[in-house]
DNA sequence: ATGAAAGCGCTAACAC
DNA sequence: GTGTTAGCGCTTTCAT
């Protein structure tokens, strides 16, 4: 098969470990020694073997990734940064999509638990208990999941959504409407209504719905009964969703009323009018989830048990001032 | 550390060889040994160590895909089609993302070989030679990239544009336009004259350009001051810029310019108007690329070398009759 | 700073 | 049908 440690070894007249050191520890290694061996273990083409190293190691120097559904616009670009986040560690990332199916997490999950030295969940439909017997056996990060004693990242709507308001209010809107598709138990709806409120803004809530394009379509209708001037939808999908709906329904977009979106995927940016949405960053939070993930593999001392990427409003064209009432 | 096969043959009385043959090769066991052995490998939390697994055995069961970009929309359904695939195939899909750079392709593909029994390249932009001797070195199958000797899948657009060329000849246009932002090499363009020409439609090639939106909002500018009355673009989010730009100059679409894009991705259907495009189903492409890498690995008999998937035509609301002529 | 020896957990020959 | 033996390629004590 291929060259090995031996191989390179007895050609460089040195042992099999000091080879491996020149690879894994080299300021072990003697200038000289470690110059000789590195030119014969290119000559040889020499490459290490990740497996046997994980063998005898015990580690794999992958992280795995678990998100529910690759296919949603919001998840690509964080897979893009994470792994190359993952590459400046020296790891490899190896990314498994759970298909937003519950009895296929535990599977998905299964497939790479052995084969990376950390997991990161996002979002996980898992119980506390089985989170907390996985977190026994394997470094765990959870995205926007809560269980005590689990490191975590909480990517915080909050800041975006008051922006939110303030824009609105700023514009004179009163009558919002949020079209919900989270899970109940997430309280998303109760969260936003806190901040709406907060900012002396009245807040319909919608749903919860699925996070579909036509779930845009029906809200916008029962948001035009509602008599609502603003509309924040759980996603940008579901917000081109109203944007259809309201100009179906021959609705004026922002003269009538305003769509706000939430995630800043690329569809924000191609809808017309362009959509001002609620923008969460990829990179800040694949550097976090990434970092978090490597601090709790090591055991580093600097690590923080809770970490919180924020978000931030980007105002497009599909907001504007609110009509005069009639 | 973890429970191993001599703990478990141990404690159900029989040898490691055994238990591994449980797993590996069930039928070899008697079924009163195997059921024991499935017992108490339960009752213990017995889980086989991949890594060791790999070791001994030579295969990783995991499939390597290198694309260049995950966060263009065409990608991520078929990412996530042959990760379904390669689980029915009992292997995890590893997936890398070479950022359209074609210096980090060889990194990341140099990232990944080791850890994958095979390798699908997604439009690879290594040399014939360097792809020649990554051949040699592991399994490989090439999607869209034609090298004497490598596995191929080829995915075809002749079905969807000859498709386009019909539908627009039969809707009275004349005078269309291909908005091109593959490289010259490729010859995309001339495939797509030549089919248009069968048709007996004349086709002026613009380009290449980088495949961006801006592309399409400059490209439409052209078109017009062509006089062109059909656009097709390299891509949707190219078509979805043509569709702004034709809008920006106050052109109706499809009263007076019709216009088509390429891959269905979701930009497709959310555009306004909808829009009309050229189909690649990405299961099509998953099923066949996950199986042609598998049967290369095995050396299977019934192994083609060159796998063709189709296209075809989406017709939605952004195409229609041609104007009458000034 | 370097070498010798052991063994990570598993599977594959080969024996019986 | 099952056990014995050996070793995949590497890293890691431990010794020198």
């Amino acid at each position: 098969m291929a060259v090995t440690v031996r191989d390179v070894a007895k050609a460089a007249g040195v042992s099999p470990s000091t080879v491996s050191r020149v690879f894994t520890a080299p300021e072990q290694v003697q200038t000289s020694t470690r110059d000789k061996v590195i030119e014969v273990a290119s000559r040889l083409g020499y490459r290490p073997d990740p497996t046997a190293r994980s063998l005898r190691s015990g580690r794999t120097e992958s992280l795995g990734l678990v998100i529910p559904d690759i296919a949603n616009p919001f998840f690509p670009p964080i897979v893009k940064a994470m792994q190359t986040r993952a590459r400046t560690h020296g790891h490899t990332l190896l990314v498994a999509d759970c298909d937003e199916r519950e009895a296929d997490e535990l599977e998905t999950i299964e497939a790479i638990v052995k084969k990376v030295d950390g997991l990161v969940l996002w979002a996980s439909t898992l119980s506390d208990g089985r989170l907390r017997e996985l977190a026994e056996e394997i470094p765990l990060v959870l995205v926007n999941r809560h269980v005590p004693g689990i490191p975590e990242l909480h990517v915080s709507l909050a800041p975006g959504v008051t922006q939110a308001a303030e824009h609105l209010r700023a514009l004179g809107h009163t009558s919002c409407v949020f079209v919900n598709c989270s899970r109940p138990e997430h309280l998303r709806g109760k969260a936003i209504r806190e901040t709406f409120d907060a900012q002396g803004l009245g807040l319909v809530e919608l749903g919860p719905y699925d996070p579909r394009f036509e779930t845009g379509l029906h809200a916008a209708t029962l948001a035009i009964a509602n008599g609502a001037t603003a509309i924040l939808a759980h996603n940008d999908l579901v917000a081109v969703g109203v944007l259809h709906g309201l100009t179906a329904a021959g609705v004026d977009v922002p003269g009538e009323v305003s769509v706000i979106g939430i995630d800043d995927t690329l569809l924000a940016g191609l809808s017309i009018p362009a959509l001002t949405t609620i923008r969460i960053s990829p990179q800040a939070v694949a550097t976090h989830a990434t970092d978090l993930i490597v601090e709790t593999i090591t055991g580093s001392a600097t690590a923080q048990h809770l970490v919180e990427v924020g978000s931030r409003l980007i105002p497009r064209a599909s907001t504007g001032p609110a009509p005069h009432r009639a």
